[in-house]
DNA sequence: TATTAAGCGAGACGGTACGTCACGTCTTAGG
DNA sequence: CCTAAGACGTGACGTACCGTCTCGCTTAATA
């Protein structure tokens, strides 16, 4: 009368989720912030875009905050950077994805709009938090792994770098408004790097 | 600044407008935000918190977003540093100043809703351009008031160099969803300063 | 009646219905609409109600009206009264027979969800007709017995007089939102009866 | 500052409402459920056909139902009845008025779905009680004028027989779902002002 | 002093998006 | 072919907010 509840691992009985409502859906708000701002970006207008109906964009996310936020990080989340034995460049190959990343079109106003978000309520807060903890991840990652290697000076402040590392490249998009370039790239590896240089 | 006097300071006919008005409005949503997150700031709630009618807003800032703007820059406005002789006193200077401002309650998401404000429209995009260069002019006098007196390295990257000096304070405020410490004024200042110090 | 067998009596393939689901079903929309209303009647709701599928229901009726219509029926059907020899007791039974009914919990909202429904669209207003006219057919039944017995006076207008006797218990019920009493029916079967007893 | 709060009598500050709205709302209602059915009167399509703003609609009645209960009031509210000296003369007057009004097109409509929706919830039930009351009064006055005048029995049972008064015409109506006849109304008045009619 | 232009609070207005709910269909696994 | 479970598209619901407008009134500068 009621059916197994769990057959295998993770289905349960009745029709199961369609796979391309969540890759439709979040390409779909990505393609209407990059083309006409996030303002564009209506829960109707990203149904419509992405065939699909709103009832199964909200069984996924429970409000356009975490649609938003899921969105994001299809498209800047975290990486992991293998161990390339070097601080310097590791630091660089966390800054040119991140450009890369950054650079490309829309992604300004993704970002723009999950902080903006995250000022809305508590509970977005929390969500944005989260996506931005996965983020910074990685910074502190090869920032950790270079004192445990020996290149990177075991009394660093790891908390403030790893802002100083991840805050230009944001900052320059969504607080300058324009997009990172190779220069700023270059700055942030030269003068952190130096300044963690173990040994100096 | 924002808000459209008819005459430029000699009163033309009419009764005049109400001080009171300004001031009541931009209290209100910085109450609002910072009591309730920005979800809270609507029209009506600022017009009722601020004992104010809508059209004495809507006489002043065109839209919400002008609104936003101006509150966020009746809190965090460009300041001016004066000549201290030195750019890493100058430098301390600016971000200790920005790091009092920063912590004061409220100003985290009234900088978070300015930002995600600005991804709205084109409009708003511009005009929260503006409020941005005004507040890293800043950084870049002293930096090229540096250059000039001979304590900063001539070849510094100025553009670069004051994202990175700006952006750490508001990165962890809005990124990490934290208040900046003074443990990251101190590695900011450490870091840049030893980075542009002429002559090394 | 509502509701399509694939084959008359004799099964083909495949399992056979459960009866069980009809009568559930019909038993979960009386229970609802008497407990909470009829805008407690969702489809989901009388599945969960009946611990039945909803295709199972929609492979029942095809329209909410439908099922409307047949719970309607399943408590108000029509009746057929035995030949009396005498066309005032046969009045009064079908009267009677329809206080009861009528009195019983939930049948006021049942009627008028139906009437409600037969609104809405015309297909919904052929099946509401079909009922309608069979719940009346057993007024006129009685009249044109009456009239072949001699005891009704043969120009009565029999359409005229089957809406006065269907009309007022019905519209108690449904007009003025109160269950009809003995009163009422007295009051009927003795206007009635008189106006239409032959020779007086 | 904060304004004289009553005026004249009944006008508070602000901007009056608009009579236009409330005009174009109730004609629209009609409109569409006369032209396609009540499944065809959704509160955008009353909106879009009233020229008005659904706001506006529900800040006069805040649910479908009432908009549908003051829509019926509009076209079949109360009359009141002169005395014309006769019980029997007035109570064809009531009768014939009656059934002028319930051939209009779309009244058919318009009445059952005022009763569907009594069925919904107890509010609305409220709600169409005190329509209803309204409506049946106009009855019961002509009775009572009748008691008082001498040309009604004084042991009339007026309840019941407003119910039989006001009853047919409705039934045949939401019932039968066919128009009232002029033949239905002489049936009427015959049975029942010959039932009541003093000494007789 | 009277006029006039613009300010003011209050609140209704059109428009638009929100997030929810219900209908009726379809897809899965199982009987 | 039936069953339960539940996701799906469609579309209406009632609410909230934005920015505008219409009231009646108040406040100065001007005529």
């Amino acid at each position: 009368m009621v059916g197994k509840r769990v057959r295998d691992e993770g289905r349960g009985p009745g029709r199961p989720r369609e796979e391309r409502v969540d890759r439709a859906v979040l390409d779909a708000v990505v393609a209407l912030v990059t083309e006409s701002g996030l303002a564009a970006v209506t829960m109707d207008a990203v149904a419509v875009r992405a065939g699909v109906s709103k009832p199964a964009i909200y069984r996924r996310w429970p409000t356009k905050q975490d649609l938003l936020i899921a969105a994001a990080e299809s498209r800047v989340g975290p990486l992991s950077v293998p161990d390339l034995g070097d601080f310097r460049a590791e630091l660089r190959v966390v800054l040119e994805s991140r450009l890369e990343v950054y650079r490309a079109p829309g992604v300004d106003r993704l970002m723009a709009g999950v902080i903006g978000a995250a000022a809305e309520a508590d509970a977005v807060r929390s969500a944005y938090g989260a996506y931005s903890a996965r983020v910074m991840s990685e910074t502190r990652n090869i920032l950790e792994r270079g004192i445990a290697r020996g290149d990177v000076r075991p009394d660093t402040d790891v908390r403030a770098v790893a802002t100083m590392v991840a805050a230009p490249l944001v900052f320059r998009l969504v607080g300058e408004m324009e997009p990172p370039d190779q220069r700023l790239v270059d700055t942030v590896v030269d003068l952190v790097s130096r300044a963690v240089a173990a040994r100096g």
